[in-house]
DNA sequence: ATTTATTTTTAGACTTATCTAAATTTTAGA
DNA sequence: TCTAAAATTTAGATAAGTCTAAAAATAAAT
């Protein structure tokens, strides 16, 4: 009945990469986000579809089946809401939450996560604006937009990355763009779609690639 | 730097077997601790031995190092904070939280202990009324004795125990004699050592198997 | 003190998750 | 379409932790 600490890593990672692609998630790229080899990830693979986890079939990608789905969205839910217990409470920063939640979202115990998310007082949304589902898997609508789809002279909120590598954590916070934020979307340009916001009375410039991975209040 | 899972368990329970024997642990009585082999005890021990975690000769028994011994009680002291975060925070039953203890002792961050402890302000006592030590692995002086060691006549309170298999849990749940409660040692029998207390007005007769591994407040 | 019983260790094998290197399939290019 | 490049899978090997069965050492018993 339950499952080892690295298969629930696969689980999680193939609903993720799936939730982007649309299509089956590559061996390669699964390889990628898991630091490990394509081999080790074909061998997996076929351990989990023999476990009825993923639909799997050779050189096609794989997709989650519904129990696979159930299993990741539930590591999900332990995840974002040990993220918020660490930050609320424990006084952990935003930004220095997620390896160790990385450890916790594996402990096994339904009855725990769902006295944790009593505590929390079943929150929505993690500490990096991504949303909490409730026990039965469901996702709560996000009231909230990319920063690069939002209209020209909008005041708004920083809501959350969709982004997690040190790199990019960094340059949010050397930039001023911490969770809850406020600014105001002044430009955009069209040629490299980049934007310029206010913040704190001071303009700053945003390339798309990063403007697409901020989430901002609607 | 860090520790396998199941590096830390053998750690830890090396540490709760010679607190009891005083010699160096046994491989059996360990492999029966562990659910586990003696083979793959010696095993085991041979690779903690050779990180320098334990002492060991063939034949002869181990003991932990200093290096041991600070791992053992790092865990010893994590387990328990854990504890009291799920009996003081989450509801949790004193009787229903050693199994998620068990996991969530190996997460791995000290900033989340002292944060933890912080947030609990610094509990000395889990609880079963086990100790609880500091970071520096220093434990508290217990002001508890064991129930077959208490003067006959004495009121006294139920405060931990040192056995925590299930059956001993149901059995001390059946007779009433819950972590708090109150009770007073009217007799001692010498020739099995028995003892008799007076609990909510009625007498219970304890073996002596039972009183050796009840804490009393003394 | 010598045999018997118990405990502990060794030897060899198995499982899980990983790797490298080679083989195969798919995709893309000319 | 045929070939080259990229992606994926297979084959064989490795490390961690475990097991069974057999050998060796210690402890107990007559």
């Amino acid at each position: 009945m339950a499952h080892s600490f690295t298969e629930e890593n696969y689980l999680k990672h193939i609903y993720k990469l799936s939730r982007k692609s649309e299509k089956g998630v590559s061996t390669n790229a699964l390889a990628e986000r898991l630091d490990t080899k394509a081999s080790s990830v074909t061998d997996m693979i076929k351990k989990l579809a023999a476990k009825k986890l993923v639909n799997y079939q050779k050189y096609q990608g794989v997709t989650l089946t519904k129990k696979g789905q159930k299993i990741a969205v539930d590591i999900i839910r332990k995840h974002r809401l040990w993220e918020v217990f660490l930050v609320d409470h424990l006084g952990f920063g935003w930004d220095e939450v997620h390896e160790v939640a990385e450890e916790l979202e594996h402990i096994q115990s339904e009855t725990l996560v769902n006295r944790l998310d009593k505590f929390l007082d079943h929150p929505k949304y993690d500490p990096h604006g991504g949303p909490i589902p409730d026990s039965d898997g469901n996702f709560p609508a996000p009231a909230r937009v990319k920063l690069d789809e939002l209209e020209i002279g909008k005041h708004s909120k920083v809501m959350g990355i969709t982004e997690h590598s040190e790199s990019f954590l960094d340059y949010m916070k050397k930039i001023g763009l911490d969770l809850g934020v406020e600014f105001k979307l002044t430009e955009r340009h069209d040629f490299d779609r980049s934007v310029e916001i206010e913040l704190k009375g001071k303009p700053v410039q945003l390339s798309h690639e990063v403007a697409k991975n901020i989430f901002v209040a609607y």
